[in-house]
DNA sequence: GAACCTATCTTTAGGCT
DNA sequence: AAGCCTAAAGATAGGTT
């Protein structure tokens, strides 16, 4: 297939908002992903904290936070509370939704990373950690507890269930010969 | 002047916290003004608003956004009770990322997992800011009983979500053979 | 309409001032 | 520390599939 066709390439664009409505979503879609990249990749290299949220042009918001980490704790101390709350449980809930959806990706990516390993790793910072009060915990203690027991039920039940998902899909991997090794 | 070192422009670093703490100086003023020059561009050219807090190394914030985008936010989050709780925007936002979104968290997640030895200073630096304003921390604040029950709700909803979006999971790497080159 | 391609533009690592 | 310089690395506009 040829391809000499001298306009190809990237072209600068004017600092202004797009008028055409397909390309700028199109940019948005582009530059949005890029600007999160950014973001982590600050993260990492320099180990500080970000707060980045984006309004698309539709109205949803995009967000990407580095207190990430006290999700994931939120995660562990659900199995041993101590004046711990539904809310944050919540929270750690739809992390927990992404961090399980995410695994399932990462084991793509990484070839059946040892996740339970892991896990047992953050459980014993998260001991060291959980002592000190994490930012969300406060404004909690005025819901009420029965709400809360709801909440703490609903939310093992979500997780069983996508874990439940993550391996039937594993399962199917496996029997499709896509390369993925069982467990 | 000789100029023809071989080691003469950009060099490709590792996506790992830089040891050198003069080099993590620089790298983090660069980075960081970069990350907001692409954040301003995303606004005017997609005319979107965004919301981007950075803590340096040091400790001192840097923010960007819209001079009212906070009280956007704000108003956004806690005088759209009936289904725009904090909580549910927030699970709206974990929603809206796509895989290879996530996919940047968790590793950035497992990442920080790493270097936890950060993490009491950054608990208090998010304690620092949390006492002036955050934003939905005072969602949470505001959440009734009422709000509690639209979670669970929202909870289940999201639960089914899931299930669905792990399904196309499924069904694109069955397409791609395996697929998602990441870096 | 998302994923891929690629030429070109933009960012930035390293060095010097 | 802050600024400039260079060229390699990285992002992306426009096109294609």
């Amino acid at each position: 297939m040829v391809k000499n066709k001298s306009s190809l390439g990237r072209q600068k664009i004017p600092m202004e908002k797009i008028p055409n409505q397909s390309h700028l979503q199109v940019t948005f879609s582009k530059r949005r992903s890029g600007l999160f990249k950014k973001a982590s990749e600050l993260c990492t290299l320099c180990g500080v904290q970000i707060l980045l949220m984006v309004f698309s042009p539709a109205g949803k918001l995009f967000s990407f936070g580095h207190p990430d980490i006290e999700s994931i704790v939120h995660r562990y101390l659900t199995r041993n509370p101590p004046l711990n709350s539904g809310i944050h449980k919540f929270v750690e809930a739809q992390r927990n939704l992404n961090i399980h959806d995410l695994n399932m990706q990462l084991s793509h990516l990484l070839n059946q990373l040892d996740i339970e390993k892991n896990r047992g790793e953050m459980l014993d910072r998260v001991r060291e950690v959980r002592q000190r009060q994490f930012w969300w915990e406060r404004g909690i203690d005025e819901l009420g507890l029965q709400e809360l027991e709801k909440l703490k039920f609903s939310m093992e039940e979500l997780k069983n269930n996508v874990i439940k998902q993550v391996s039937n899909v594993s399962a199917e991997h496996a029997a499709n010969g896509i390369g993925h090794s069982e467990k």
